[in-house]
DNA sequence: TAGAGGATTGAT
DNA sequence: TCAATCCTCTAC
């Protein structure tokens, strides 16, 4: 599943809401597992949140963080396997425009910067939460970009600290030098 | 049903 | 460093 996390580097997120079309390459990814407490589902967590989790791969999983930021991420695993990658950063592709629109910015830089800025440019939120990706509404495409080994930089995962030894985990993806990652 | 806390962000 | 803000989970 860390596999996916960093395949999925340099793939594009591709979401078609109210008839806008806007997609932005993945620059950072992180991965969570049943098996470490840094995710809702550790252990085979079952809730009415994280029933999302253990559906097949190619599902999206959308929450709302901290009551304010909705955090986007795919099913990874087989069925009742939760695992998932959370995408935390994109390079804006298509529909520019209308992810500055719904930032209320003028400018292009920084608005996916991060898990919560990117769903917001793209218009996710959690109606999208249990969508197949394989639908019209979001989806991933691959646009063929190799990125190199070499380029793809593994650290400790954000925000997780209460998951004790389990933050510690490297498994945090981002595309070296890529300016579109989130800061931390 | 009440209380605590969170895979964040932006302002101070 | 801290508040915003509300859904989710746990315990009573």
């Amino acid at each position: 599943m860390q596999r996916v996390a960093k395949d999925l580097l340099g793939k594009v997120l591709v979401t078609r809401v109210n008839k806008s079309l806007t997609s932005g390459i993945i620059v950072e990814t992180e991965a969570y597992s049943f098996r470490e407490r840094g995710c809702h589902a550790y252990d085979y967590l079952r809730t009415a949140r994280t029933e999302i989790m253990f559906l097949p791969g190619g599902h999206a999983y959308v929450y709302l963080c901290y009551g304010i930021h909705q955090l986007f991420n795919v099913v990874t695993n087989k069925v009742d396997k939760p695992e998932a990658v959370l995408i935390r950063a994109l390079q804006p592709m298509i529909g520019e425009e209308m992810m500055m629109k719904r930032m209320a910015v003028e400018k292009l830089t920084r608005i996916t910067s991060g898990p919560g800025k990117l769903t917001k440019a793209l218009g996710i939120d959690r109606k999208l939460n249990g969508n197949s990706l394989l639908n019209d509404e979001v989806w991933i495409e691959d646009i063929g970009t190799k990125i190199v080994k070499k380029d793809i930089v593994a650290t400790t995962r954000i925000g997780i600290d209460y998951a004790g030894e389990d933050a510690e985990l490297p498994w945090r993806y981002y595309i070296k030098g890529n300016p579109w990652i989130s800061k931390a």
